[in-house]
DNA sequence: GCCAGGGCGCTAA
DNA sequence: ATTAGCGCCCTGG
């Protein structure tokens, strides 16, 4: 595996239950060179169905989901089961719900 | 708020 | 080997 992908999730592991990440912040905390957004995306995607990684936390920064409908529904569901609310137009309120590390223990935790 | 353009790495043609 | 899109994001208008 990449060793990028590798720092991704352990990254995405860290995001708890009822928040959300987005993209750009998991490129960042993940310490990817100038905060590559788009690999993150190609990181979970190539997640096994069997990982325990929370794939589902992680959303694009206009608190969308970027999935086709299929995908989007499957994601929102699970969502809305850790207690993540939706807008009418299908939206979260980052304000309220994104993930804001006060520690930095996934840095030490390998 | 919207749209365009640039940057980036991956993947399927 | 080349091209064309993307689980994206930033800046600027």
């Amino acid at each position: 595996m990449h060793p990028h992908y590798a720092a991704i999730y352990r990254v995405v592991r860290f995001v708890p239950k009822g928040r959300v990440a987005t993209y750009g912040q998991i490129a960042l905390l993940s310490g990817l060179p100038h905060g590559r957004a788009r690999q993150v995306g190609y990181a979970l995607h190539a997640l096994r169905p069997d990982s325990k990684v929370p794939w589902q936390r992680v959303i694009n920064a206009r608190g969308e989901i970027s999935l086709d409908a299929e995908g989007a529904s499957r994601q929102r569901q699970i969502l809305a089961s850790e207690g993540v609310e939706f807008d009418e137009r299908g939206r979260v309120d980052l304000r309220r719900y994104q993930w804001r590390p006060r520690h930095m223990r996934f840095l030490t935790a390998v």
